[in-house]
RNA sequence: GGGCGCUUAGCUCAGUUGGUUUAGAGUACCUGCCUUACAAGCAGGGUGUCAUUGGUUCGAGUCCAAUAGUGCCCACCA
């Protein structure tokens, strides 16, 4: 037996048992046939991430999984694993060289990607280490990195197929350029803000009549320079007379037409538009059906080239845009000027105005990868839950758009497509060739773009188990089981690796999707280093323990809804891992030296009241902790076990066998004490096993302090099974008539302050005999938990003269209270009881007198509510009467 | 413009297929307690037009519709 400390400390224990479990390889996981798999692949962190909060709950609500199925008896595999971030890494090592006044092309290609390689050794294993700190189950053996040599293997195979499929193909687009990273960014990279701009109202002067302008409103003058039309609606009548004509553009003197197309909205701006082909997708649509000429005035960094008048060669976008203003009003074009509100595309990395800009990019066409995807779901072979993300999944899978996978760096997977210079041979290869096949010629060169970090991700269910090799761990643990993540990435990461899965595997990749809410500060607002309103979770581990901080986040944190997060939360976490502590203390200190439970077992023992109410109360806990996890109501189970512990065990439980645990010794109250405790430990040890999903390490350390020496480790030990004998319907309600009897002497001893030193006499009338049985059996707990000197219970009894009295039920409770009782204060307290009585007895009696209601509901609510009625109506009686007597 | 959430006690929020709850928790608050597990505790207390308005139903916080406020996502309006 161990002395604990009065608090419990967890910075004491908690590296201690992660290490224990490493040690004893609890969380690896191997094939066995004997055992049903259950797998969950982690959604790999950026290699470059710190713990965030957003972290802890996915992490968190993944390892209960784990761990829960793990105790299940499930051959359970965790598999973790981070990303190379393609743009995120780069960036960060590309700012650590312009500290040292280098760029990566000083450095080139294979230096410097030898540098990120050196910088992800180094930092690479942060975040891991950060997450082993929460006390996650992952099996470390089976760590991948999405650039790891098998990784890239199926990345490679996959763009192969797909590219010889024809599914990947090479365009001419309109892109979003980040002129930053100077990379092409697929469609889900750019978020739209709304930003407060401008109208610029420009005149363009007709070629026919120099006099003669057409006015056209734009939001991006700098893109004039690139203009190759003017574009009207066919049937605005204030233009029709236009069309066909030429107008010179200004500044850069080139003559463009007025055409007409469908697409110009007549009622917006002024009815005409620039069209600019290269530099917006409408103009470039419109160019297409026009046949205009395609005008790039930009380079990768999104300054002006020479395809522009030579005073803005060089020039930033808004420079640019500052000078072709400047000159339009010196020309007398510029008409004027409007506040406008409008939406501008971001890059989501590097938080800079996205360049739609027409390049060659490599693309894969999605439509058909779509269909079977969207059908798995809608089908329910995945699950969503919460099941209203469906709707969003469709809507995007069935808009889909082809997704731009080339990006213009240099760190991720390189494009597996060669070329030879000299016969134009052009193919993908799974493995690098040394000669054209076409020609024999060695001048052949590979394409310089790198995937998108996705297109690694996407596949990461199967290629982290081998794919596309076949071996045994692919075919035991995929499909895995639950995919735990957040909706922020339901399009970037899930839909694609549904799609990815049934193209290359023919199968699901997972069969349940958990989609986490998004956690928020106290004020609403997302979390985010730039607001730094994002606490670092490892401050709060040091602080409160990693337990703490799972089991707040569990308790504040309701199925698929976004959290609001203040760490003042975390103390009701924490309080109660501190009651359960003590609790055990509690249970060790009655405890002796000499005790044997070994050969007691919950079938063997004589069972009390006390210990057949906390038995069955038990069961129902352990189902309803089964029903809430099996349906990721995590909050609710969280729940169900915070209040079973301390609602049941401690406050009633516990308190209730006090008496026989402090009675003098004799043989009868041995064996009685023993019988107690022993209970208290049955079930302080099924709390430990529903409990150490959630918090694993300080269930780890009591459990080991009292397990027997036959039992294993908790993480390894077995789920509680419910035991439908210990269920006694009968036993809770006679408990539930004790407690309220305690309930209300307690009550009045409160109201009329007398002290709990003090012990007060009780008489309880039992007019009907009804309850003799009960009260009989029930006195001792009644008289100790009500800190009563003499209770008397009997059929006839007189109400003492200065007494308080209260109802329950048909039972009048009297505490004669000499010298303390205010009978006004009495009067008082009568009357509301009565007004609360008479409350409930009118809603009852309003649904009774409704003769629809007796008719048409069911018969077991319409027998409850008369019974309701008469137990309002014979409690209202004796509370009058006593009122009565007050006088 | 379309879609999806949210609105319940001072605060933060639960409330799963409508009926054992005249609506619950934590926290804050009030009263009394260092009662030999725990003051991070114990006992007791009350706190609400469940956003508004209609509808369905014997019965609505829960289902439906509209409205208001609020948040998020998607969408090429120059």
């Amino acid at each position: 037996m161990k002395l604990l400390s009065k608090v419990y400390e967890p910075q004491k224990v908690e590296d201690k048992w992660y290490s224990h479990w490493v040690e004893k390889n609890y969380f690896h996981s191997e094939p066995n046939s004997k055992k049903k798999p259950y797998t969950i692949m982690i959604p790999p962190p950026n290699v470059t991430g710190m713990l965030t909060m957003g972290h802890i709950l996915n992490n968190t609500l993944q390892d209960i999984l784990v761990r829960k199925a793990r105790m299940e008896g499930y051959e359970t595999l965790w598999l973790p694993g981070t990303d190379h971030a393609g743009i995120a890494t780069q960036t960060k090592v590309e700012k650590e060289l312009k500290k040292k006044g280098k760029t990566r092309y000083d450095l080139g290609r294979e230096n410097f990607i030898k540098l990120i390689w050196e910088w992800k050794e180094k930092y690479g294993g942060i975040i891991i280490n950060q997450l082993k700190k929460l006390g996650v189950s992952c099996d470390w053996e089976r760590e991948r990195f999405t650039l790891d040599e098998g990784l890239s293997q199926a990345v490679r195979e996959v763009f192969v197929d797909l590219y010889n499929k024809g599914l990947i193909y090479k365009g001419k687009r309109i892109i979003n350029w980040c002129p930053v990273s100077h990379t092409a960014l697929s469609d889900e990279e750019v978020i739209h803000k709304d930003v407060n701009g401008h109208f610029w109202y420009f005149k363009y002067p007709l070629k026919e009549n120099n006099n003669e302008h057409i006015l056209i409103a734009t939001t991006r003058p700098e893109t004039m320079l690139g203009d190759t039309a003017i574009a009207v609606n066919p049937k605005d009548e204030r233009y029709k007379k236009y069309i066909g004509k030429t107008v010179i553009l200004p500044i850069v003197n080139r003559e463009i037409p007025i055409i007409s197309d469908e697409y110009v909205d007549k009622e917006f701006g002024t009815g005409a538009v620039k069209v600019t082909p290269a530099h917006d997708p409408n103009d470039y649509e419109m160019g297409k059906r026009h046949d205009l000429e395609f005008i790039n005035i930009m380079n990768d960094d999104a300054t002006m080239n020479k395809n522009t008048p030579e005073k803005f060669v060089g020039l930033t976008r808004e420079n640019a845009r500052k000078l072709v203003v400047k000159e339009m009003d010196n020309l007398g074009l510029l008409a004027k000027v409007e506040n406008h509100q409008h939406s501008v595309g971001y890059s989501e990395r590097e938080d800079v105005p996205v360049e739609p800009l027409l390049s060659h990019q490599w693309f894969i066409a999605m439509e058909k990868l779509a269909k079977p995807a969207l059908q798995v779901v809608n089908e329910g072979k995945v699950t969503f839950n919460p099941s209203r993300w469906i709707k969003t999944y469709n809507h995007w899978l069935e808009n889909i758009k082809d997704w731009c996978i080339s990006r213009q760096l240099w760190w991720g997977h390189r494009i597996p497509v060669f070329y030879c210079k000299d016969c134009g041979w052009e193919s993908a290869e799974k493995t690098d060739p040394i000669k054209c096949p076409k020609c024999n010629s060695k001048n052949i060169y590979q394409d310089k773009d790198v995937l998108d970090t996705w297109f690694s991700s996407w596949l990461w269910p199967f290629s982290t188990l081998g794919w596309p090799e076949k071996n045994k761990d692919l075919d035991y643990y995929y499909p895995t089981d639950d995919l735990v993540t957040g909706p922020d990435i339901i399009f970037f990461w899930v839909a694609r690796m549904i799609m990815a899965g049934l193209e290359f595997k023919d199968e699901i990749p997972f069969k349940n999707v958990y989609f986490t809410g998004i956690i928020r500060d106290s004020q609403g607002r997302k979390m985010s280093k730039s607001l730094g309103n994002s606490p670092d979770p490892l401050d709060i581990i040091a602080k409160y323990g990693a337990d703490t901080l799972r089991f707040g986040t569990m308790l504040i944190a309701p199925k698929g809804q976004d959290i609001l997060f203040d760490e003042s939360q975390l103390e009701t976490g924490r309080n109660f891992l501190n009651k359960l502590w003590n609790a055990t203390r509690f249970i060790f200190m009655n405890i002796d030296d000499d005790d044997d439970f070994s050969k007691l077992t919950i079938e063997n023992i004589t069972l009390s009241t006390p210990e057949k109410w906390i038995l069955s109360k038990l069961q129902n806990t352990v189902k309803s902790v089964n029903d809430n996890l099996d349906n990721y109501r995590f909050n609710d189970a969280s729940k169900d076990i915070y209040n079973f512990t301390w609602n049941y065990f401690c406050d009633w439980y516990i308190e209730l066998i006090k008496p026989s645990l402090f009675a003098e010794s004799d043989t009868v109250s041995q064996k009685e004490k023993k019988s107690s405790i022993f209970v208290a430990i049955y079930t302080l040890k099924t709390i430990l096993k529903l409990l150490h999903p959630f918090t694993p390490f300080i269930t780890e350390e009591i459990w080991n302090s009292i397990k027997n020496e036959n039992e294993t480790d908790l993480i390894v030990s077995e789920w509680p099974k419910i035991d439908d004998k210990l269920l006694d319907k009968e036993i809770e309600n006679e408990m539930e008539l004790v407690m309220k009897i305690i309930t209300a002497i307690r009550t009045i001893r409160s109201e009329m302050t007398v002290p709990p030193s003090k012990k007060a006499d009780v008489l309880i009338q039992d007019d009907s005999e009804k309850y003799k049985d009960i009260l009989n059996r029930n006195s001792n707990y009644i008289k100790s938990l009500g800190k009563i000197e003499n209770l008397t219970i009997d059929k006839r009894i007189e109400k003492p003269e200065m007494s308080a009295t209260a109802v329950v039920e048909k039972l009048q409770i009297y505490i004669p209270l000499e010298g303390l009782i205010d009978t006004d204060k009495e009067k008082e307290r009568l009357k509301k009881e009565i007004a609360s009585y008479e409350g409930r007895l009118k809603a009852v009696q309003g649904k009774l007198k409704n003769p629809n209601f007796v008719k048409r509901a069911p018969e077991n609510i319409v027998e409850h509510e008369r019974k309701k009625e008469k137990s309002y109506l014979e409690s209202l009686e004796l509370l009058r009467k006593n009122f009565e007597k007050l006088g």
